[in-house]
DNA sequence: AAACTGTCCACTGTCTGCAGTTTATGTTTT
DNA sequence: AAAACATAAACTGCAGACAGTGGACAGTTT
């Protein structure tokens, strides 16, 4: 099939070109920056014409994207990005506690000292960001580290549910002015981790992850809390109150 | 707004007619019941002409349950059902492990008499069912406790993890003449768990919820172990050896 | 003034059609 | 006869168009 050993790359390259496909990181792009505001309205018809594009791939990943519980459907109403409540921050962030330890548990055993070699270097890349303030690069390296610890695990459950916790996190924070940890601070954190790690104590590499996780959410949770103790910012999808339903598998 | 007490469930019915949707559940259908072959691929144009409805709303389905994981993709080839590795049973029971176990955990401290009585009650089901030899009926409650105790945590993530988890489990065990727990056996196995969680304890809830699990891995992968020790009985989609990629987010 | 009814506009859900690729078939060449 | 090639069929990806629904607004009624 391919007589060029450089296909591969190549090919890799055009399968990237789907429309559909260039739409849903289009609009996860959209969604995890902030640029995109909960509550907000997903006009197909009007992305489409953004993009100089039918709507037919705008709809497929808007599709796609509202099965993946990213977006809310009303059905001939049109989809809308989902609002947070207090309770979507616990939900994920407890969630994401069990996947990240679970995922430490499946990769501590397999890893070697490259992988570790891997972990180091990021957070030493953390910290050199958080030092010369390009916050940017932090955050990037922040998921990357996270991210890379579920791969390390193996298990691809795991990672796929990682990425779509890593999504909702990244949604429930683009658009609230976070009152976040102090960039160094944030950088520093990651290191309890990588040395326990490092030195092979599985308990102590879940402990210091657990720590972690709890401080980005409490974090957070102080955001959602402000405008009203536990009540409901807005309940998913107020732009029809009665009739917003989730679209399910 | 609606002075029709019935009007909610008119509603819902109304509501579930979109074509997409359907389909959307048509698939599913065929892919947790074992219809549909792993390898198999989808014809977007003759499941169009069977349904007798147009392609779009087919590839709204398809792409959806692409970007969901449980179909790849070959771009400008098809979607195919994906083919299930040794490997992939043990990710998934591994992860399914993780998740109910945290089910367990968020639950049990907000469970209630009624929401054990529910459980007790879907135990009975299944005991009765084995007992008549209806199976169909079995493995609907089986999935149906599982699920319920999901919902229980009231954790959105976790349920929302579970269906992935459990469609993937379906998808595992629907086209393998599976090898399975002796049904009676099967259903008196969910005992020790809702009795656990009766009592309160919720370390013997997790310990119970884990043996089980355990078995029921340990069926699924001496299929999968069978074909060859730990050899992919085939990589996902061997339509197109090279470079079949998942559809990712 | 408040509630109700009817009309208009925007948007979603769906269909048909077309272009470019991939796969299958048949033919030629060695 | 097997392999390579050429041609035809089939399918995916995308575009454009249409019908039906929901929402906003204005006019009307109580």
């Amino acid at each position: 099939m391919s007589r060029f050993p450089e296909t591969n790359a190549v090919q890799r390259l055009i399968d990237t070109l789907s429309l559909s496909d260039q739409v849903r990181h289009y609009l996860l792009d959209a969604l995890t920056s902030g640029r995109l505001r909960p509550g907000d309205r997903i006009n197909e018809a009007e992305l489409a014409r953004t993009l100089g594009i039918s709507r037919n791939p705008v709809r497929e990943a808007v599709s796609g994207l509202a099965q993946r519980g990213f977006l809310v459907s009303a059905p001939r109403r049109g989809h809308f990005l989902r609002r947070f409540t207090p309770q979507d921050v616990d939900d994920v962030f407890s969630f994401r506690i069990c996947v990240e330890s679970f995922a430490i548990r499946q990769a501590l055993p397999r890893m070697r000292q490259p992988d570790h070699d891997d972990l180091a270097r990021l957070v030493e890349r953390m910290i050199a960001a958080a030092r010369a303030g390009r916050l940017a690069e932090l955050h990037q390296a922040d998921m990357a580290l996270h991210r890379r610890i579920c791969e390390l695990s193996g298990n691809r459950q795991t990672l796929r549910a990682h990425e779509g916790i890593d999504t909702e996190v990244q949604m429930l924070i683009a658009y609230v002015d976070l009152e976040r940890e102090p960039p160094l601070q944030s950088a520093l954190a990651h290191l309890p981790i990588v040395e326990a790690l490092a030195s092979g104590d599985v308990e102590r590499s879940v402990a210091a992850m657990q720590h972690h996780l709890e401080t980005t959410w409490a974090f957070v949770h102080r955001m959602y809390g402000r405008s009203g103790r536990g009540e409901p910012l807005v309940d998913a999808g107020d732009a029809s109150p009665s009739q917003v339903r989730r679209t399910r598998g």
